[in-house]
RNA sequence: GGCGGAGUGGCCAAGUGGUAAGGCAAAGGUCUGCAAAACCUUUAUCGCGGGUUCGAUUCCCGCCUCCGCCUCCA
């Protein structure tokens, strides 16, 4: 079934076809290593792991390449502030960049190309620019030159005499022959960060790098360019029109920009101040709950985030959660019956995969996608209900199913929580880690005391199930709902899994 | 001013020319010693006004409101 995307280039969905059949080559704008990156940062990351994700699960061979900028104004603005070199600041939050990815299970890139790296590259394209035509030198500086190059405005459909001029004066603007014209190589100022050049000591403007390394690792006219949707103009249209004026042919032939995040209705950013680190979400909320936020809106319409919409995703997600445990007690408590309806089930999973593939196919609603799980999980857990000794096959195929499809998604389902279970119940222990102190004299209070010192979590949680079991079977409810509260208050959640029989 | 996007149940959010997925929340019920989990049930004339059509939330026009971009921006 062939995959369509919407193409900025063209305003419209267009079936993908890629320049080598089952081969995708994708070229995703990465950050400006001057700080932790925000929330909003963080959603155009995992939409495109998303998409890249489901293209690698349907088969396509993704090539998946994100750039580091590692040299900018920014980081020498930043660098200025604290008083420290600029390329200690680049690396500090480079490597920051890279634990904040790892720790939301975004897939690290194929290849991660800097912009310090690869400074020789951009001065040769800047170099040809020059001989071409479509840059000139001033003071150091070469900018390219709009008016050069006759699709200037296509990607972002804009014309540019339309458009409001607000540029403060500065000197730069004094240099330029039109407003228009931007960057390709900036002069060093003194103690600036500077390479030499054939135009003088100095550093690379912020679009050519994305024109040259996108070029010199996935080939000239790749398939997949994307980025946040404030990159269109001016960042993806100055790439394009460099690379093109410097190659003579196509850039990119899929545009693919993500949605803003907004807080209170507006955009998060920098500017307005009402950023959210992405750090600071991940210390309460974990990255199956981050994700869950971004999948459940389309990727190219905003999300409006408020802390309700996180605890919000914590609940969906704990949905799914619960379902996979149901099936592992199930699978552990017998599962080998051949409890009916074993093959309805297998089949309703066989149509709502197909369901569930359409709309991914479908220029990747994540959103309604995800709706064919949670449906998924329903049939599921009504499965679970009715039958008491549910098939292997039948729990194999659910579990499968449901790793499967939010695998696709980037959804690790790993597990949030340490499970001990007795025989009737089990605990669920967060794995932010429980108070260690107030678990023991917890322990303590309901009579277990006896050599819990070195004892793990885990051991000293199953003798206070045990413990609750035995009041339990001795109606002794007081004292079984003492140890569940006090349990809960913990952060432990207890939940009886079967009833009690008398005998 | 130019360009683009959006207005769907209490909240979030898909979607379609033939009366609208899913999640969260709420209420009632089943189950449970009680909870929790799970399941069932209940809650939408799809911003407003016209038009096209047998029929529009979905297409067209106008209006209102909101948001993004117009050289910091993911």
């Amino acid at each position: 079934m062939a995959i369509r995307v919407y193409n900025t280039m063209s305003r419209s969905k267009e079936e993908l076809e890629t320049i080598e059949p089952g081969t995708v080559k994708m070229y995703v704008c990465g950050p400006t290593v001057y700080n932790y990156i925000h929330l909003g940062n963080a959603r155009t990351f995992l939409n495109f792991d998303m998409i890249r994700r489901y293209l690698e699960y349907s088969g396509v061979d993704v090539t998946f390449v994100q750039n580091i900028t590692d040299v900018d104004d920014k980081i020498i603005n930043r660098a200025n502030v604290e008083g420290v070199p600029a390329d200690e600041i680049a690396e500090k939050y480079r490597l920051a960049f890279e634990e904040d990815m790892e720790a939301l299970g975004v897939k690290p890139p194929d290849i991660a190309p800097r912009a310090t790296e690869h400074i020789a590259e951009m001065v040769e394209v800047i170099a040809v620019l020059v001989e071409k035509g479509h840059a000139y030198v001033a003071d150091g500086d070469v900018y390219f030159d709009v008016s050069s190059f006759a699709g200037y405005g296509r990607l972002s459909g804009r014309d540019l005499s339309e458009q409001q001029v607000t540029v403060q004066f500065s000197p730069e603007m004094e240099r330029k022959r039109d407003p228009w014209d931007f960057a390709l190589w900036k002069a060093a100022k003194p103690g600036e960060p500077s390479w030499e050049s054939p135009w003088g000591p100095g550093r690379p403007g912020w679009h050519i790098e994305c024109s040259t390394m996108s070029v010199q690792y996935l080939g000239g006219g790749f398939d997949i360019h994307g980025g946040g949707l404030d990159l269109v103009f001016p960042h993806h249209e100055n790439e394009m029109a460099q690379a093109e004026a410097y190659s003579g042919d196509r850039f990119a032939r899929y545009w693919i920009h993500s949605g803003m995040l907004n807080i209170d209705q507006e955009k998060m950013s920098k500017s307005l101040g009402n950023i959210k680190m992405l750090r600071e979400v991940l210390e309460e909320f974990d990255p199956d709950t981050v994700r869950m936020l971004m999948l459940g809106t389309h990727y190219r319409s905003p999300l409006s985030f408020s802390e309700m919409s996180l605890t919000e995703a914590r609940a969906s997600i704990e949905r799914i959660w619960n379902c996979l445990e149901r099936i592992e007690s199930a699978g552990d408590n017998g599962g080998g019956g051949s409890g009916a309806g074993g093959n309805e089930l297998t089949s309703t999973l066989e149509r709502l995969d197909a369901s569930f593939r359409e709309h991914m196919d479908d220029d990747f609603n994540s959103a309604a996608a995800l709706g064919e799980i949670f449906e998924a999980v329903r049939e599921v857990n009504t499965f679970l209900d009715g039958a008491e000794a549910p098939p292997a096959a039948a729990l194999q195929r659910a579990k499968q199913f449901i790793m499967e499809h939010c695998g696709a998604l980037g959804l690790e389902l790993e597990a949030s929580s340490r499970i001990v279970a007795s025989s009737t119940s089990r605990a669920k222990i967060s794995s932010a880690g429980s108070d260690r102190g107030r678990l023991l004299s917890f322990a303590a209070e309901a009579g277990i005391e006896a050599e819990t010192g070195e004892m793990p979590d885990e051991e000293l949680v199953q003798l206070l199930l045990e413990a609750r079991q035995v009041a339990r079977e001795s109606k002794d409810f007081t004292r079984a709902d003492m140890i569940r509260d006090g349990l809960n208050g913990l952060g432990i959640q207890v939940e009886d899994i079967k009833r009690l029989r008398p005998e």
